[in-house]
RNA sequence: GGCGCGGUAGCUCAGUUGGUUAGAGCGAUCGACUCAUAAUCGAUAGGUCGGGAGUUCAAGUCUCCCCCACGCCA
């Protein structure tokens, strides 16, 4: 048994997140983290949401309230989707809890007394009525090039040319379209990343085993133009983690806050210690200080290719400065992105499935199953309407659900609703217990290596064995000359819905447990050997017949989903 | 424009350090079965592995050039 802690990358506050998102963290996360626990490990598997920085402040304003009471509304629309979707986060945490008010102000001052902070004069545009430094991209005006109207700070989308705010011929702010702007000079915090790079290099180089998407992009950050450049952590705002050296004033930062990427993979750590204040569990020290314990804990962490140079630079420049024994990741598992039918996902434009719609029309075994078997590992994938609906119509539907509507129907009608007696076992059924043997140990080396979809497929071979199974030895036929053998074919065949619940129970939980009950039975445990695990309902146990597992999408709901998330053209 | 991930059967994808007739699932066609959610099981068809050149006894797998798609950056 091993110690694995497991993060997914925090989702952003502003808003529900799309299916995309979803596979691209959260959902690959919590697939590895059932089946960790399953095979008997101890995990701690932690979330949180991303709270601080600009949008969260406008989307609050949008939305008519404070900043924090919008947050903390947020926070708990995304806690009840994770938990629709059956995410089991150990804990689910803020990245403005005081916690990571106080760890990220104690790690920032911890950086300052090792040199790693230089202090950095700039001139920034204000905006007088939003009250605020205006970041480039909510600067807009008319590009001095080429004559574009809505050209924006740092570049002209028209004729591409790069922009200074101070360049922009009338320029205004997105925000409220204010014109009283002005540049002022201000003051702000840079984390010497620079002066880490040789050590950052060295610990990326040392990855061999990690996915080339990550490791490829690291080295791009690391090594383009001049190399890993510093990078401001502090920000002009209101709304954030308070700029203090530790528990001492910073002066000459007053009124400042961290940058939101400065703070939010702190949170991985703040988080656990939420964990532990929030009564779920003890010493949390154990899964992030090496020196107290978590030496032999395995860190994961999972998020989409976008928060690959903050995971495999940022944060660990934050932790290698320090020179304090934080647990540094020992694994990254990146995603690509995942299309939508034909184009990308748009919040703005509201194209594409978002978590709670996606809960309204299918329960989340639907999602998750074909989420999961498609995730974007290599590459970018598609989600079209068609595909999702014939690929679960046949894996769960056909394959799965069918499978366990026929022997349990069939053994009703001859037997009765417990586990049949007579009959022993055979070739036919030693060659199926190899064949299941041969492919639970194939699932396991894609699940121990967070292989998605090769997993996935795995899984789905292993339903297709018991319907090979019941095709060709067919008990319907057998009962009529050898009771006791067909018997014994149904008791096999019963066994085998609860090693598939157990075995499915990663990806699809709320199925698995139906599974578990329709049998009666709460032995969940990991199959060591598969011969053994057929026998674990015995003779004269009793069981239900459960209704149909998965019912199929039809034509109809597949053409109105399909124009219901299509989105305003544009 | 620079960089990055890709471009393998109609579709979604596998293809280890180059090595026998390039694989899987879906879809299609045919057949078997009839316990079951018009489900299942089997068989067959289908690819000059984006294009070109090169290295090699041997290249989807290495080198170079080009094309296409997507993404990131400036």
């Amino acid at each position: 048994m091993a110690r694995h802690l497991i993060t997914s990358a925090i989702p952003y506050i502003n808003g529900i997140k799309h299916l995309g998102n979803l596979v691209g963290s959260q959902l690959p996360a919590d697939l590895y983290a059932r089946y960790l626990r399953s095979r008997g490990h101890e995990v701690l598997f932690l979330c949180a949401t991303d709270e601080h920085g600009t949008p969260a402040e406008l989307a609050a304003a949008k939305a008519g309230k404070a900043v924090a009471e919008y947050c903390a509304e947020m926070h708990d629309v995304q806690a009840r989707i994770a938990d629709g979707f059956g995410l089991s986060f150990d804990h689910f945490g803020r990245s403005s809890s005081p916690q990571n008010h106080r760890l990220t102000q104690a790690m920032a001052g911890r950086l300052a007394e090792m040199g790693l902070i230089r202090e950095v004069t700039e001139d920034q545009v204000y905006s007088v009525t939003d009250g605020r430094f205006l970041p480039d991209r909510y600067i807009e005006g008319t590009c001095p090039n080429c004559g574009f109207e809505s050209a924006r700070g740092d570049q002209c989308d028209n004729c591409t040319k790069q922009l200074d705010p101070t360049d922009l011929i009338n320029p205004r702010s997105t925000i409220s379209g204010a014109t009283d702007l002005e540049v002022r000079t201000t003051k702000h915090l840079y984390l010497r990343q620079s002066e880490l790079k040789g050590a950052l290099a060295d610990w990326i180089d040392s990855k061999k085993d990690w996915p080339i998407l990550t490791t490829s992009i690291a080295k791009k950050w690391l090594n383009d133009g001049d190399g890993l450049q510093d990078r401001g952590i502090t920000r002009d705002l209101d709304w954030g983690i308070p700029v203090r050296k530790g528990d001492q004033d910073w002066p000459g930062m007053e009124g400042k806050v961290f940058y939101v990427w400065f703070d939010a993979p702190i949170e991985y750590i703040a988080c656990a210690q939420e964990w532990q204040d929030a009564g779920k569990g003890a010493d949390w020290k154990r899964w992030w200080r090496t020196d107290k314990g978590a030496d032999d804990v395995r860190y994961t962490q999972f998020m989409g290719k976008d928060n690959v140079p903050f995971h495999t630079l940022s944060f660990p420049a934050t932790i290698m400065g320090t020179q304090e024994p934080w647990k540094l990741v020992d694994y990254i598992k990146s995603f690509n992105y995942l299309n939508y039918d034909g184009g990308q996902f748009s919040t703005s434009r509201g194209r594409g499935v978002f978590m709670d719609q996606a809960l309204e029309i299918l329960p989340s075994d639907y999602w998750r199953w074909w989420l999961l078997s498609h995730a974007p590992e290599t590459s970018d994938a598609e989600f079209t309407w068609d595909a999702f609906q014939q690929d679960v119509n046949k894996d769960l539907a056909d394959v799965l659900g069918n499978f366990v509507s026929r022997i349990t129907k069939f053994c009703r009608s001859k037997f009765g609703e417990t586990i049949p007696a007579g009959g022993t076992q055979g070739a036919a059924e030693e060659a199926l217990i190899a064949a299941l043997t041969q492919r639970l140990t194939a699932y396991q080396g894609h699940m121990d290596g967070i292989e998605v979809r090769k997993a996935a497929a795995e899984l789905r071979a292993i339903w297709v064995l018991g319907n090979e199974y019941l095709q060709a030895n067919a008990p319907w036929t057998t009962i009529k000359t050898d009771p006791d053998t067909a018997a014994m074919q149904v008791r096999l065949g019963l066994n085998l819905i609860r090693l598939y619940a157990v075995l499915s129970a990663p990806f699809i939980p709320d199925a698995s447990k139906v599974l578990l009950d329709a049998m009666q039975t709460d032995d969940a445990a990991w199959p060591d050997d598969i011969g053994a695990a057929l026998t674990a309902l015995p003779t004269g146990h009793a069981f239900t017949v459960p209704d149909n597992l998965f019912r199929k999408i039809t034509d109809d709901e597949r053409a109105g989903w399909a124009e219901r998330f299509a989105g305003v053209r544009t």
